[in-house]
DNA sequence: ACAATATGCAACTAATTGGTTGTATATTGT
DNA sequence: ACAATATACAACCAATTAGTTGCATATTGT
């Protein structure tokens, strides 16, 4: 199940934080992204990294900087899975109504 | 960043795998559910404990059985978190554009 | 009553993880 | 040219994790 390696990137309130960060903010170094996580420069160096193994985010090299950029597609794939787990999960519940009515649409 | 929780929980081959079958399979039991996994029951077991931690999946006691059961709401939640970092993400987008166009509205 | 079944609990191990410190290298502004 | 800045890379450490084996306990069908 390939598909887990994503949540795995987002289920660390770090990683997380960090995500909604660039989501929502303008950071866009590391040096600023890294500011007021409560971690030092190097530890938040390696949950970016971590990020950017999920394809979560992008960084490229500026000058002496380096910008760090969100790859929204993936929060996207992340949530058609969710919604498609939830799209089963109904039917199944459907399933199991019709079953219960004996196959037959008594009111 | 307690959001992180759930995502955790479903960051696992293992266990996503476990959710997926909850989602669409008739798999009922611990011990039905604990098969063709490719790790022991109790192996399988503790990754389900996970889940009732995270309160993705509730275990219930019937007889000498136990049977497991998807709590889809927290899927839901999951999913939402991720639709309103894609919505903050798009705001963003258009500021940005905005921004570069001035202020103005031209053509 | 008793054998089979379904589960729980604990100890142990190897690997992974989240974080640190320390050092080296490249780029920029004056 | 050189000091300051932004980052990279590596070694190390404690905690967590994923899995195992072994044993105990409760429930059920005949």
């Amino acid at each position: 199940m390939r598909e887990a390696e994503i949540y795995k990137a987002l289920g660390d309130p770090l990683r997380l934080q960090i995500v909604t960060r660039l989501a929502s903010g303008s950071t866009y170094t590391i040096g600023e992204l890294s500011k007021n996580l409560g971690v030092t420069r190097q530890g938040a160096r390696k949950q970016l990294q971590v990020l950017v193994s999920a394809e979560l985010v992008q960084l490229i090299p500026k000058g002496r900087e380096t910008v760090v950029a969100l790859e929204v597609e993936k929060l996207t794939a992340a949530r058609q899975f969710i919604a498609q787990l939830e799209r089963q999960w109904d039917q199944r519940l459907q399933d199991l109504k019709a079953l219960l009515e004996d196959g037959s649409d008594k009111p």
